[in-house]
DNA sequence: AAAATAATTTAGTTTTGTCTAAAAATATTT
DNA sequence: AAATATTTTTAGACAAAACTAAATTATTTT
C-alpha cells in the first residue's frame, strides 16, 4: 500500500466521517470541518481524484472511492487504537486522548498498529465509545440508538455522546453516566418527553440506586447499544 | 516552547550524534548522514541560525547551541522511549524498532512522553544500550568503554554494539551477547589481540559456562560499563 | 426566465523543503 | 605562491499545501 501525507489523510478522514450524515459531501462543509479555506479543499479534491481516493465532479461534491474508504478506516483504526492506549495505558482523560491521537495516527507501520491492537487485547471500543475497525478495515455497524429511542426494560449500555461540552461533561459526571456505562429506561413520560432510567452499577458493589431522571435535551444526546 | 517541523527535529538530531564525535559539523557530513545535498543543508544552516539553534559561519561548519542542545535532547529523549515501549511492551525485534521510533518522535506531546516515561516505570537505557534523557534532558554520561579497553577481571555490563550488521548480529547470537549481558574478560592476548572473556549468568541458571575467545575486530566493536 | 445570492473553482502568491548547476571560498599540491 | 582539487554557497526551479481575490457555476428568488 502507497503511503499518504498527514494532510491527505486527514481530508480522507473528515470526508469519511462527513459522509456518515450526509452522503454526498460539498467543499463548504469540509473546509469547516478541517478548518481551512475551500480553495484548498477544490485543491485537495483534484489531487485525492487523480489518486482515486476520491469521486468528484467539479461543483458536484464528493465522496470516498472504494480505495478512500479503506484508507478512512485505516487512519479511523490507528486513531482509535491510540485514543484506548493513551486512556488505558497512559491514564490519560477522556478529553485529552483525541488530540495527540491526532498525531499519533499518522504514523503508518501497519505492524506497529498490528501490534499495539495485541498488546491492548483487541479492543473493540475507544474511550468515547465508537468502534475500533479490526485489521482488515473491518468495523463494527452499530445499531447504536438514543436513549430516546430504547425499548422500555432493555439492558443496554452507554456508547456514544455526542455532545462533549463542558457542560454536558459536568452533568453526566453529577449523574455518574459515561461511556460504559448499563442502563434501562423504566418510565417514558410523554408530558415533557423526560425518561426514568435506572443505573446497573458495574460490580454490584453497592445495593441498587434508586431509578433517576433524565431530560429529553440529555437523553438526545446520549446514545447506547442493545442486544438484537 | 515553540514546534518544530520534522525535517528541522532531524537536523538537530543528527548534528547532535555528529559533534558527539567531531565536535564541528561539516556540511557534507551531515548531507551525507541526512541522505540529502549540500546545498539543502546549507539552506537549513540559514534558517536554524535565525532560530538560534545552532552556530553557524559560513564555509566553517556548525554546531548546536545551548537551545540547540535542549531541543536535541528532547527528541532523543522521545526517541529512545519509544524504542524501549516497542522493543519491551510491543516485542519488536531489536532491529526493528529504531525505523518506527524515527516517526513516533516526532510526535511532541511534553505529557505523552512523560506519561510514557511512568507507564515504562523511568527505563534508563533503550534497547541499543543507550542512555534515555530524563525529562529535565539530563542524560548520563556514560564512561562506556570497548572491551579492548576493560580491566582485566571487573565485571562489566555490555551497553552498546556499534557494527549492527546482519553479520555481527549472527556473531553476537552466535556468542550469546547482547545488550544487558555482564562479563569479565579474563585475558588477553598480545599475538593477535585477541580476548578471553567469561559470561555471567543472568540468574545463575546453568554452572558457570566456560570461558570464550572475541576476536579483535569483534571486541572493537563491543562497548561495556563498569563501576568506578 | 432573469436577477440576485450562494457555493465553488481558478489564478496568482506564499512558505517549507528539496534539487541541480554554476560560482565562490577554502584546502591541498606542486 | 600558484595551480589544482575539494567543499560550500548561491541562484534558480519545483512540488506540496496553504491563502486571497477574482471569476465562474449553481441555486433561489422574484
Ligand atoms: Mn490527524
Ligand atoms: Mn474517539
Ligand atoms: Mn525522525
Ligand atoms: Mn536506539
Amino acid at each position: 500500500m502507497l503511503n499518504y501525507s498527514t494532510s491527505e489523510e486527514n481530508y480522507i478522514k473528515a470526508i469519511f466521517h462527513l459522509q456518515q450524515a450526509d452522503g454526498n459531501v460539498t467543499t463548504n462543509e469540509l473546509a469547516a470541518e478541517l478548518k481551512t479555506k475551500p480553495a484548498s479543499v477544490t485543491d485537495m479534491m483534484k489531487k485525492l481524484k487523480t489518486k482515486k481516493l476520491v469521486h468528484y465532479r467539479a461543483y458536484h461534491g464528493f465522496r470516498l472511492s472504494a480505495d478512500g474508504t479503506k484508507l478512512a478506516l485505516i487512519i479511523i483504526r490507528r486513531h482509535r487504537l491510540w485514543e484506548f492506549f493513551l486512556a488505558e495505558k497512559l491514564k490519560f482523560s477522556w478529553e485529552e486522548v483525541h488530540a495527540v491521537a491526532e498525531d499519533l495516527e499518522h504514523v503508518s507501520s501497519k505492524k506497529l498498529i498490528d501490534k499495539l491492537d495485541e498488546f491492548l487485547s483487541f479492543p473493540r471500543f475507544d474511550p468515547h465509545g465508537d468502534p475500533i475497525p479490526d485489521s482488515n478495515g473491518k468495523i463494527e455497524t452499530s445499531k447504536q440508538v438514543c436513549l430516546q429511542d430504547l425499548p422500555l426494560n432493555k439492558l443496554a449500555m452507554v456508547s456514544h455522546v455526542s455532545d462533549q461540552s463542558k457542560e454536558m461533561l459536568e452533568l453526566l459526571g453529577h449523574k455518574k453516566i459515561g461511556i460504559g456505562t448499563k442502563l434501562e429506561v423504566k418510565r417514558k413520560f410523554n408530558f415533557d418527553n423526560s425518561l426514568e432510567i435506572k443505573i446497573r452499577q458495574p460490580r454490584r458493589t453497592s445495593p441498587d440506586q434508586p431509578p433517576i431522571n433524565i431530560s429529553e435535551q440529555l437523553s438526545n444526546n446520549i446514545f447506547a447499544k442493545y442486544d438484537e
